[in-house]
DNA sequence: GTCTATATTCCGATAGAC
DNA sequence: GTCTATCGGAATATAGAC
């Protein structure tokens, strides 16, 4: 892998572990072994790699998408929660929430790409529950896009918020989310 | 109000604006006209800032219970959500999502007090909730507790989100959780 | 209780050699 | 493409005068 990947890849994981302010180049400097100059020769400013993280973790969900497309809505939808089970797994929370939390300090470039981020992602569920509803594999009462939403943010506080309460939490909501799409 | 309260009230708009990794001791001294040494003589760490506002947070919860604990399930919940209405009318985001997302850089003092803040949150809702079903205010399928951590990252996670999407996606989200209580 | 002054450390960033 | 060296600034924090 290429030293501009890795240190996309460990930028990535540090937002989701410390956030965006909590972390340094130091930080992916000396995991990386090389000098923070070397980061600087990528990324000119902290705010380059911001926006080099968040288009990455894009391409990785038109990934997602394009994995599981001619799928059942409900194996659609397995996939988009595994990607939640998966950050879970590393007691980390997700990109989206860590970014969404910073949101005031980060600058108009690192903010716009955020917004296409999550607008993909909100279309996505959206219209995995649109196909679900339309087939009966799915059955709720809101609009698909409500759902989605409601969907979207049980997930992503709950990472946030299950590391502070008891164990088990977090696959309660995963598996209520699912059950309660049952028709 | 005293300086102290005023660094306190200050600290915590500032941790749902910026988070507490995104704003210094001069934020607070330069708002207050005061220098920097005098926030320490106050709070000589950050972390005992920290501390504070997590604890003055728990005070107005308890304030919040107390006020409508004789009232209607219905209306105890709506006090509860009308504090993330408060929030959002602000454009911020809450301070339990905003310390939650920053979890790993606090230190355990901190993170003991916020562990403390969420329980009771989420005892709170749980029983609103609980006592709404047994006198038939609410229906719901799942266990009072899980209802109860479904709705608080919806709300959570929604400010953090709702920033980023459409306008009125909050309120949607907002009036879906009332209208899907009722029996 | 607030100030001046300062210590220390770290951070983002750049110039220029190799 | 990675390094050394360094800059300017900001952050947390403390000592001691007033």
């Amino acid at each position: 892998m290429s030293t501009k990947s890795e240190i996309i890849r460990l930028g990535d994981a540090l937002v989701k572990e410390k956030g965006f302010n909590g972390f340094s180049f130091s930080d992916i400097s000396k995991k990386l072994g090389i000098k923070n100059a070397s980061v600087h020769y990528y990324f000119p400013a902290k705010s380059n790699l911001g926006v080099a993280i968040i288009d990455d973790e894009l391409e990785r969900l038109h990934d997602a998408i394009a994995e599981v497309k001619d799928k059942q809505p409900d194996e659609q939808l397995k996939k988009f929660l595994s990607i939640y089970v998966g950050i879970k797994g590393e007691n980390n929370i997700c990109i989206v929430g860590s970014f969404a939390s910073d949101l005031s300090t980060l600058d108009d470039d690192m903010a716009a790409h955020l917004k296409t981020l999550v607008t993909e992602i909100l279309n996505w569920v959206t219209s995995i529950l649109a196909e679900g509803l339309r087939i009966g594999t799915f059955k709720f009462e809101t609009e698909p896009r409500t759902k989605a939403l409601l969907i979207i943010t049980n997930m992503l506080a709950s990472l946030q918020l299950t590391r502070l309460t008891e164990p088990g939490d977090f696959e309660t909501i995963h598996n209520t989310i699912i059950k309660e799409l049952k028709p």
